[in-house]
DNA sequence: CGTTTTTGACCAGCGC
DNA sequence: GCGCTGGTCAAAAACG
């Protein structure tokens, strides 16, 4: 399948870059510590998801229409109804099965919910006592910066996938303390190419109609640093673009409050930041029994890209999400 | 010893 | 131009 994968994603690139190659190679590698495929790692018969030519092809080809949300995006309308449904369904949960209840890892509510502001993702969530966040992702730190006229200082994560140009900012609201707000910024392109699944009219690449309306990186970087994050972004955001309309060229919008509910589990299959964010705060709880598992991972990377886990054993006043992620681990 | 975190320095944008 | 601020870098320290 791996294989397949390959060659039909060389096509994609128009088999004009052994990088290309080269990253889809990476992508695709099931065994990557960063990657692996939502829908079917839960497989009782398979711990790693898939490894034999038993698995089918044919039933990843829905991520296709899915992998159509990628650029297109959900509307704040769509986060906002996913966030009514989550409190739901979190009570429900919570009366079925305590063993992963939210208030029992000691966090959380979501108290504001989530904003959009030039394409970044900002999530206030509400912590009790002493609770700290985890999105499910290895975010490695690379700044901490104290903010004028507040006591706390606001932490700089990156996404640790090298290809990954994923960011998060993470700081303690000046108002309430008990609240993280956590400004999401960028994709996390490595999980997202996991879905970009060929079918038989895989040739048919055409310029993207979503790219103006949907490109994740306005114009309005500062800093010449910021400008070639920019750009590599841009560049990955290109190449996804490509496989994204690489089946369809006419895009059809995929409402993730209708579509990834249907999904089993209800697991976030893009890993997009853009999906991701409402996905993880709306179903926080069950991922734990689909979360990647593999020994040949480094111990003190806990995160899949699919699981959502909070680590309560931190220090409230540290304020570093990140520390708290690996101490908890 | 390799990896991760810390933290002061540096840089660019912005307002005055 | 100058100072302030936010974001990032990178060397040193800490960690496992």
């Amino acid at each position: 399948m791996e294989e397949y994968l390959l060659r039909a994603a060389t096509n994609w690139f128009d088999g004009s870059s052994e990088d290309d190659a080269e990253l889809v190679r990476e992508l695709l590698d099931n065994e990557s510590p960063f990657f692996m495929l939502p829908d079917i790692v839960d497989s009782s018969q398979n711990e790693r998801g898939f490894s034999s030519a038993e698995q089918p092809l044919t039933p990843v080809n829905p991520l296709v229409s899915r992998a159509n949300v990628l650029y297109s995006g959900p509307t704040i309308g769509d986060i906002e109804t996913a966030l009514s449904f989550t409190n739901h369904h979190q009570q429900q949960h919570n009366d079925e099965s305590s063993d992963m209840s939210i208030s029992r890892n000691g966090f959380s509510i979501i108290e504001k919910g989530l904003s959009k502001v030039d394409n970044k993702y900002t999530l206030k969530i509400k912590s009790c006592g002493d609770g700290m966040s985890d999105d499910g992702y290895k975010w490695r730190k690379y700044g901490q910066k104290s903010i004028k006229n507040s006591p706390n200082p606001r932490s700089y994560y990156r996404c640790t996938n090298p290809r990954c140009s994923a960011k998060k900012q993470v700081e303690r609201s000046r108002e309430d303390p008990e609240t993280l707000i956590i400004t999401y910024e960028g994709l996390h392109l490595h999980f997202a190419y996991s879905h970009f699944i060929p079918t038989k009219s895989h040739t048919n690449i055409t310029a993207p109609a979503t790219t103006a309306t949907t490109n994740p990186h306005p114009p309005s970087k500062k800093s010449k640093t910021n400008s070639s994050v920019s750009q590599v972004e841009d560049d990955q955001v290109l190449k996804a673009q490509h496989l994204v309309d690489v089946t369809n060229s006419d895009p059809v919008y995929i409402s993730p409050s209708e579509d990834i509910f249907q999904q089993p589990g209800g697991i976030c299959s893009q890993g997009l930041l853009e999906d991701m964010v409402p996905l993880m705060i709306r179903n926080p709880s069950n991922n734990t029994n689909t979360s990647y598992s593999n020994s040949s991972y480094s111990s003190s990377s806990p995160s899949s890209c699919s699981s959502f886990s909070w680590s309560p054993n931190s220090s409230y006043y540290d304020f570093d999400i990140g520390s708290a992620i690996s101490r908890a681990t």
